[in-house]
DNA sequence: TTGAAAGCGCTAACAC
DNA sequence: GTGTTAGCGCTTTCAA
C-alpha cells in the first residue's frame, strides 16, 4: 500500500541538476542530447540505483516488458499441476529460463475469458498461446485486443496465420510408423485426444494419409487426455476386443501408459504380441514396464523459436514463420523386436 | 505499440451520464454512491465490457493483483528447466493454479538482485521467494524496498520471521530414521546439499540431534544441489570407503538415484547390504530399481498456506506463521526388508 | 541542446 | 450524492 516507491525520475533530475525528460531521454537514449549530460545523468542514476517504475512507463508506452504464457491444454485438463507429467511445467520454466535471457517476464495466465480477467492480463506485451482449440475463445480475445501472440502448434482455424512454431509431429508420427513396418507390423491403430487442437486434427489426418499408403485400414481410437491413465487402460480393452493390432501408436505418455496396463490385464505381450509407443515423452513412457518408446519433445528450441516470433511480432516486422523443429523417436523396449519381421 | 487500449473509464462515464470519479466509486464499492447510481454504471460497464487498466490501476494504487515468485533453487541450480525433476514445476503449477483461483497472477521471476531487473519485477504486489538462503540478497532486497514477501522454508538469517511455511521436513526426517532402526540399522549416513538454506542447515542438525539420542555416530556427506546424480554417485564411492552403513538418508531424489547407482556399482545391495531413502519424492526415486522410499511432498496445502500469509502481509494483518504441514513418508523396497531386524 | 508541459487511465481528496 | 481536479511516474511533443 503505502510502499516506499524508491527512487523517482524526479529525484534523479534534481540530483543531476537537469529536467526529467532529459533523464528519460538519457536512460532512454532517445532524443537529441549533448553526450556530456548523457554520461553525467547515467552516472548520478547508477548511484542512485534509479529503476524506471514499469507501470509508469507502460502506461506511457503501453508495453511492460512482460510476455503472458496461456496452456490451452492445461486449462482443459482442468488442473495445473497434473502428477506426473512434467511436459507442461518443464515448458512453462523453459519459456521462463528463454524469455529471462531477452530482459522478458513471463505471467503464467489462466483461460482469458474467464472472469474475472487475470488483471495485467491485457496490459502484457504479447502472449504464446500453447496448442490453441478451434473455435479458440482465448485466440479469439487475444485478436479483437490486437495482442501480439504465438502460438505452439498451429491454429486450426486460420491456416493463414504463420506466427506458429512445433516441433514436426508429423514427421514424428511418419517415423514411427515406419519403424512399426520395418518391425513387421501390417496393422495399426492410433489412441488420439479429444481436445480439439491441430495436434489431434493433424495426427489423425497423417495417420490415414499413412496407412492409405501403405493399404492399411484405419483404427481410429480416442480418450480424453483429461482421462490420463485410466483412459488408456479403457482404450486397450476395447481395442483388444475389436482385435488385436500389430501395434498401437499414443499420443501422450499417459495414454500409452495406461493401454500398456490394459493390454498386460488382457495377456496381450508388448512388445511381442503387439507394439506400442507414444507420440510425447513423459516420466511414465520412461518408466513403465517395458519402457515405451516415445518422440522426446525439445521445448527449448520450439521456445525460442516462439520468442523470435512473438518478439518480431511485437516489434511489427513480417513473420518469419511458421517455424518446425525437429524432435527425436526414442526406441525402447516396447516396440524392440528382436526379430524385425515377425 | 499503438494498441486499441480498449475502453477507458471515460467512455464508460460518458456513457453511462456521469462523471470518471462516479464510474470509478460504482465499480470499486468505493465512496458513497446511490444504489441507483451504481447499479446503472456496473450495468453499461459490463455491456460496453469494460476492463479497467491494471497499469494505471497499479500506478495509483501501488498494487497490481499479481505477485513474484522467486525460486532460490532454481537460481542456484542455474538451470531452470531440469529434466526429471517435477518438483519445482510443480511446485510453479501449484502457486499458479492456487493463485488464479484467488484472482493473483503469477509471475515467474529469476533472481531480482541480477541485472537488467525484471520489468515489473519490482511493481508486483508480494513475493513468495522458496528456500532462501543464508545472506540472501532477493530477501535483503524485497525487505529494503518494503515489498511483502513470504518464504517456503524458513529464512535462516532471522528467527524472527514468521512468515514462511514448509512441509515438516524434521518431522519426516526422524520418522525415516526410525524406520531405518525398526529395520535394524545401527549405523546411517546422511547425504544432503550445499545451498545454504534452512532445508540443508536444519535436516543435518536434526540428524545430529538424532544420532547422538540414539547413541550413533554422525556421517554427515555434501553433495551439491546442482551435481545432481552424478553428485550422488560420486558420494557414494566415498561412502563405501568410508565402510558402508546400514543405511543412508539423501536429501534430494537425485542424490539418491545417483548413491543407488553407486552403490550397485560397488556390489552393496540395497535394501540388504544398506537401505537407502529420500527426504524428497522426485521421478527419480519413484522409477530407480529398487524404487527409492521417499518423503512425498504436498505442494499444494503448502502453497494454500503460503498464499494465505501472503495476502495477510500485504493487507497489513499480523502474521499468522509459520505453519507446518505433513508430509508422508512412502516407503518402497530401496528400505523394505524381509526380516525386520536383520 | 534543454526544459516546460501535456497526458497515458485511474483513484481519492475535496468541492459543490 | 456527484463532479472537479490533482496527481501516480513516466515519455514525448513543442518551445525556447
Amino acid at each position: 500500500m503505502a510502499r516506499s516507491k524508491g527512487v523517482t525520475i524526479r529525484d534523479v533530475a534534481q540530483r543531476a541538476g537537469v529536467s526529467v525528460a532529459a533523464v528519460s531521454m538519457a536512460l532512454n537514449g532517445t532524443g537529441t542530447l549533448s553526450a556530456a549530460t548523457r554520461l553525467r545523468v547515467r552516472a548520478v542514476a547508477e548511484e542512485m540505483d534509479y529503476q524506471a517504475d514499469a507501470l509508469a512507463r507502460g502506461l506511457r508506452r503501453s508495453s511492460v516488458g512482460a510476455i503472458g504464457l496461456v496452456m490451452r491444454s492445461l486449462d482443459s485438463l482442468g488442473e495445473y499441476a497434473p502428477r506426473g507429467v512434467d511436459v507442461f511445467s518443464r515448458y512453462i520454466g523453459a519459456v521462463s529460463a528463454q524469455a529471462m535471457d531477452r530482459g522478458l517476464s513471463v505471467m503464467l495466465v489462466p483461460d482469458l475469458t474467464k472472469r474475472p480477467t487475470p488483471p495485467l492480463a491485457l496490459s502484457l506485451d504479447g502472449y504464446i498461446v500453447t496448442m490453441p482449440h478451434v473455435d479458440d475463445p482465448v485466440v479469439e480475445l487475444l485478436e479483437r485486443r490486437e495482442i501480439p501472440y504465438v502460438t505452439l502448434g498451429r491454429d486450426p482455424d486460420r491456416p493463414e496465420f504463420t506466427d506458429w512454431a512445433t516441433e514436426d509431429e508429423q514427421l514424428s508420427f511418419r517415423r514411427i510408423y515406419e519403424h512399426f513396418a520395418a518391425n513387421g507390423a501390417r496393422s495399426i491403430a492410433l489412441v488420439r485426444g479429444t481436445d480439439p487442437n491441430a495436434w489431434n486434427i493433424d495426427s489423425e489426418a497423417t495417420y490415414r494419409a499413412w496407412c492409405e499408403s501403405a493399404g492399411i485400414t484405419p483404427r481410429v481410437y480416442r480418450s480424453a487426455e483429461r482421462a490420463g491413465e485410466r483412459g488408456g487402460e479403457s482404450v486397450a480393452h476395447t481395442i483388444v476386443d475389436d482385435g488385436v493390432p500389430d501395434a498401437i501408436l499414443c499420443h501422450t505418455g499417459r495414454q500409452a501408459a495406461g493401454v500398456l496396463v490394459g493390454l498386460t490385464a488382457r495377456g496381450v505381450a508388448v512388445p511381442d504380441r503387439t507394439m506400442l509407443a507414444a507420440a510425447s515423452d513423459s516420466e511414465h513412457t520412461r518408466h513403465s514396464r517395458p519402457a515405451i518408446s516415445a518422440v522426446e519433445l525439445h521445448a527449448v528450441e520450439t521456445t525460442l523459436a516462439l520468442l523470435d516470433l512473438l518478439q518480431a511480432r511485437i516489434a511489427g516486422e513480417p513473420s518469419a514463420g511458421p517455424v518446425l523443429t525437429t524432435s527425436r523417436f526414442r526406441i525402447r523396449a516396447s516396440s524392440r523386436r528382436t526379430h524385425p519381421s515377425a
